[in-house]
DNA sequence: AAACGTATAAAACAAATGTTTGAAAAGGGA
DNA sequence: TCCCTTTTCAAACATTTGTTTTATACGTTT
C-alpha cells in the first residue's frame, strides 16, 4: 500500500529518475501525446513501460494524477527555458526589442518539438490536448504552469512596444501561441503542410520554422492598433 | 435492421432534419465539442437527445461514423461560407487585397463561433479536437473537408501578394489558422484571456475579435520573406 | 540469518462501454 | 381492416476500463 496518502499532492512516493516510475511516466507522456489521454489505457502504458498495470496505481494513484503529472513534466521545462531566455534579454541592459521577445517564446518551443530529446518534445501535442479537452482538473494544471509565463511575456511585449496598450498585447500574445502550437502540431513533421503544399513547405528544419514564425509574428505585433 | 449497408458511405438511412436522427447528431456535436470524442459515451448522447442508445447504431452505425458525420456537419458550412466570401472578392473584378483574403477566412469563423446558431458554432473546438487526436479516420474527414479550402486561400494570398513565393504563403496560412482557432477555443468566451489580462481583453464582441485578428494577420502576411 | 520496508506480479473486481437482439409500437398505403 | 415497412425501446451481450487485492520476491539493515 502506498506510503503517504496526502490529500491532493501528486507524488504518492518519491519519484526516481530511472526506476519503474520514470519508465511509466515517460511511456505515459509518449502515448498520451500520440493518441490522447482517454484513448490510452493504463494497460497500454504498462505494456509500453514493461511494467505491471498495478504499478501505475502504486506510483501515481489514479489515472487522473498521472495525466496531471505528465502535463507538468512536459510543460514545466519549456516554460523554464522561455523565462530564462526572457531573463537573459532583460539582463543585457539593452532596451527590449519586440522581435527578441517573440523569439524567446518561439525558439525554445520549436527546438524542443522538432528534434528535442526530453519530455518537452511532446509539448505541442500535449498543450493542444489540454486546450481541446478543458476538463477541470486539466485546466488547473495548465493555469498553474502557464499563467505567470503569459503575464511575463505580455509585460515584456508592452515594454518593447510602449505605444500599444496592454489589452492589445494580450490578444496578440494569444495569436502567437496559437500560430506556434498549430504549426508544431503535426506528428509526422509537417506531413499535412507538405502534402497540401506539394513539397513547397515543410517543417523538418527547426531554424527555418523559427525564422518564418518570428518574421510573421513580429510583423503582426507591429500592426496598427484599432481605433 | 438498417436498410442500406453500403460499404463505407456514412448514411445508413436517409437523414431527416427534425427527427430523432437530427436530434442525435446535434446532441453529439454539442457534447463532443464540450468534452471530446472519447469522453462522451453513446449513452450520454442518447440521453441528451432524449433517444434510445440503440437508435444511434440504428441511424449512424458505429460511434466512429457518428463522429465523422459530426465533424462534417460542423466543418462543411464554414468552409462553404469562406469559399463564398472568396468568390465574392474575386467576382468583384478588383485586384485582390491580402487583408480581404484574411478577412474572408476570419470573419465567418469568428461570427460562427461567437454567437452563431448552427452546428458550425462548435467549429473551433471540433477542429482542435481533430487536430489534437489525429486518429486516421478523423484525419480522413478533415482532409476531405479542408484541403481544397486551404489550397484556394493560398492561391488567393499569392495572387494578392505576388512578391512572396507559394511556400511562404503556406506557412503563413497555417499561422493564420492556428491563431484563429486558438483565440476561439475558449468555451466560456475568453475566460482564460480575460482572467489572465485582468479584464483588459475579452472575446465576447465578434467585431472586436475580427478586427484584432485581421490587423495582426494582415501585417504578418506582409512581413519580409527570408533570405 | 532473520526481519522489515519496498517493489513486482497475477488475478480478481465492479463499473462502464459500444453494440446487438428481439419484440413491441407507429405509420402508411392497398 | 390487413399487411408491410419503419421506428422505438428495454434488455442483454461481450469487452474493456480503472483500480484493488493478495501473495511473492527483493534488498537492506540488524
Amino acid at each position: 500500500m502506498p506510503k503517504s496518502s496526502v490529500l491532493s499532492g501528486p507524488p504518492l512516493r518519491e519519484r526516481s529518475e530511472t526506476g519503474t516510475d520514470a519508465r511509466i511516466l515517460e511511456s505515459a507522456i509518449t502515448l498520451f501525446a500520440q493518441r490522447g489521454f482517454s484513448e490510452v489505457t493504463v494497460r497500454d502504458i504498462a505494456e509500453h513501460a514493461a511494467a505491471n498495470p498495478a504499478s501505475i496505481s502504486y506510483y501515481f494513484g489514479a489515472k487522473e494524477s498521472l495525466i496531471k503529472q505528465a502535463i507538468r513534466t512536459v510543460v514545466a521545462p519549456l516554460n523554464e527555458q522561455r523565462l530564462a531566455a526572457l531573463d537573459a534579454l532583460e539582463a543585457s541592459g539593452a532596451p527590449l526589442r519586440h522581435e527578441d521577445v517573440v523569439r524567446a517564446m518561439v525558439e525554445p518551443t520549436v527546438r524542443a518539438c522538432l528534434g528535442g530529446v526530453g519530455p518537452e518534445r511532446h509539448y505541442a501535442r500535449v498543450l493542444v490536448l489540454t486546450f481541446a479537452l478543458r476538463q477541470p482538473f486539466v485546466d488547473e494544471v495548465m493555469s498553474e504552469q502557464t499563467d505567470r509565463v503569459a503575464a511575463r511575456f505580455v509585460d515584456a511585449l508592452v515594454a518593447a512596444l510602449p505605444d500599444f496598450d496592454r489589452a492589445t498585447m494580450y490578444w496578440r500574445f494569444d495569436f502567437m501561441v496559437g500560430a506556434l502550437i498549430h504549426i508544431l502540431l503535426d506528428p509526422s513533421r509537417g506531413y499535412r503542410l507538405r502534402r497540401v503544399s506539394e513539397g513547397g513547405a515543410d517543417t523538418s528544419d527547426p531554424a527555418a520554422v523559427i525564422d518564418a514564425l518570428v518574421r510573421f509574428l513580429s510583423a503582426g505585433m507591429l500592426a496598427p492598433p484599432g481605433p
